[in-house]
DNA sequence: CGGTACGTTGAGTCATATCAACCATAGTGG
DNA sequence: CCACTATGGTTGATATGACTCAACGTACCG
């Protein structure tokens, strides 16, 4: 029994009534309790570095994990941040290539770790498994289609504005309205792609202008449709 | 019978010596051939547009057809060229939403029409079919990733090096040794995600270092080397 | 208490976009 | 056959968004 955590099986757990598990034999629900293994995180904490050998992939429990590939001179690209639910590195795995991105822990977290012959036993044998990985798997190409048309054509304006919103729905807000997902300017900027300080400058015109408040590193939408005017969707 | 190509059965077709339909039982193979219907394209002809019903899919027997998203008051931005052997519309088809891509005929093509239903019933029936379906979604995930980072912090210089050496490699050479795939300059500026007068430019300048030959619209890499260099990978 | 990381602001610069004019080419229709 | 038009290519001038650099403020932490 590799396992660590608190959730004691495969069985129990919310993955298991999640789409993507659903489908899992009694005997490969077994077997997956059995290879995988759970492990805490803490905030910093390196879950798998750009460039090593995919030895296989993580689902996320709680806490949230930042994904990101390293450009010129070291400057993150983040492309995703996942939480509860979010399956990362499966795409390494699934194309037996080293890892082209690199999982940071931002908040800290449990994972559980699949390795990679499993996952690719259970997506060879299992059809409505490597289905529903297809399915994850075309659906994070469409977003990925959809940002790079923006990046490539929108504003840093247009582009934080739509950033904020969509990091608000993804990850909602907290009792008092502000976004539960908390961020440096550095890393809003990594999203965004651009620079820290353009980052600085435009959240202070969306503040002065009453859209955001600000309160350190947490916003708040104050006015949603006017945030959406901004981004210009 | 609704095949109106030159090929008559997808038995004969080389798509089913590929990766991607190797699998197919002899009774899905006939379905197949049942099911599909091939046509002949020209220039300029849309195969789907954005935000259309995915009805289907699409395999690319000859030709080549562009592929590109509509951004901003209706500038393009390019996501792929296919070429023989691609099979183009299948992630819409596979998130069961409409098409987020429009795709319109680069060079005189025929294609070959799969049925969303039938393309869909491949993929729940045949394991290995939506096995390599998963691969190439994965595949082209990553590839996606990672234009995203280049186009958020690379220079234009860099990108449309990159691009020149990624288009030279996909389509190669013919005997002059100019890139097979032609492009206007506003294409060539849709795919590294910039404006039509700064490929010129920058396309003026490599010629200038004798980095490239520009004949019209084609272009032939003198110092693939140098050009590496630009592009700075 | 010093150190480190992050945030903010201003000034200056640079890359890139925009705008405008002009040329070349090819296709069209009278 | 010739205007006419549309499309694409090129160049120069200009504007500006965004980056870089530098300085300084702030907050937290061991």
């Amino acid at each position: 029994m590799k396992n660590h955590s608190k959730i004691s099986t495969c069985r129990e757990c919310f993955f298991h009534s999640s789409s993507l598990f659903k489908s899992l034999t009694e005997e490969q629900l077994d077997k997956l309790n059995y290879e995988k293994s759970c492990q805490h995180f803490r905030r910093g904490d390196i879950i798998y570095r750009e460039g090593n050998k995919a030895t296989g992939c993580y689902c996320v429990n709680d806490g949230i994990i930042k994904v990101f590939k390293t450009g010129v001179e070291g400057k993150e690209q983040i492309i995703m941040f996942a939480q509860k639910g979010d399956i990362i590195g499966y795409r390494s795995v699934i194309s037996n290539e080293p890892f082209c991105t690199t999982a940071k822990v931002h908040e800290d977290a449990n994972l559980c770790f699949i390795p990679a012959e499993f996952l690719l036993e259970l997506v060879q044998k299992n059809h409505s498994f490597s289905l529903n990985m297809l399915k994850l798997a075309c659906k994070e190409l469409g977003e990925a289609n959809s940002f790079l048309t923006d990046i490539a054509q929108r504003s840093v304006k247009e582009r934080l504005a739509e950033v904020i919103l969509l990091i608000r729905r993804t990850f909602g807000t907290d009792a008092d309205g502000f976004i539960k997902l908390v961020l440096t300017r550095e890393e809003l900027a990594n999203i965004v792609g651009t620079a820290t300080e353009s980052v600085i400058r435009q959240l202070s015109e969306f503040k002065n202008n009453k859209v955001i408040e600000i309160r350190g590193r947490k916003i708040k939408v104050l006015q949603p449709n006017l945030l959406e005017r901004y981004a210009n969707l």
